[in-house]
DNA sequence: CCTCTGACCGACA
DNA sequence: ATGTCGGCCAGAG
């Protein structure tokens, strides 16, 4: 519904849409936009994202609830900071009840 | 222009 | 249950 017709800013939208003390995992993001395979990427679309303040790439994690693009985040803890600064309880890079924190772009995102 | 890799996910042995 | 492999799009060399 949009004149991007880029992967990326597909991508970059749902995340935008993330409400704040929520996460979503690539998988989800790469299924609402109709390419559960390309779930890689999403994550690297998000890598690109770091030109754009306005994606919060924090709230986005693989499918274990793991952070596991927390090393592209600076190489410090910032994503679990940002994470635990928005009331997600972060453990050893594993976000704890992730499911309870699950952000599903299909389910929420119904247009 | 051609090749390869990338913050993943799911299937198969 | 654990380990390995393939797949998708786009950008960099």
């Amino acid at each position: 519904m949009k004149d991007n017709s880029g992967f990326f800013q597909r991508v970059y939208e749902v995340c935008r849409k993330i409400p704040e003390g929520r996460v979503t995992s690539y998988g989800a993001i790469a299924k609402y936009l109709g390419a559960a395979r390309s779930a890689r990427m999403v994550g690297w679309a998000m890598n690109s994202s770091r030109n754009f303040e306005d994606v919060p790439a924090h709230r986005v994690v693989n499918r274990n609830g793991m952070l596991t693009g927390k090393s592209h985040f600076g190489g410090s803890d910032a994503m679990q900071q940002l994470l635990e600064s928005e009331g997600v309880s972060v453990k050893d890079l594993q976000i704890q009840n992730f499911q309870k924190y699950f952000w599903d772009p299909m389910k929420e995102i119904s247009e």
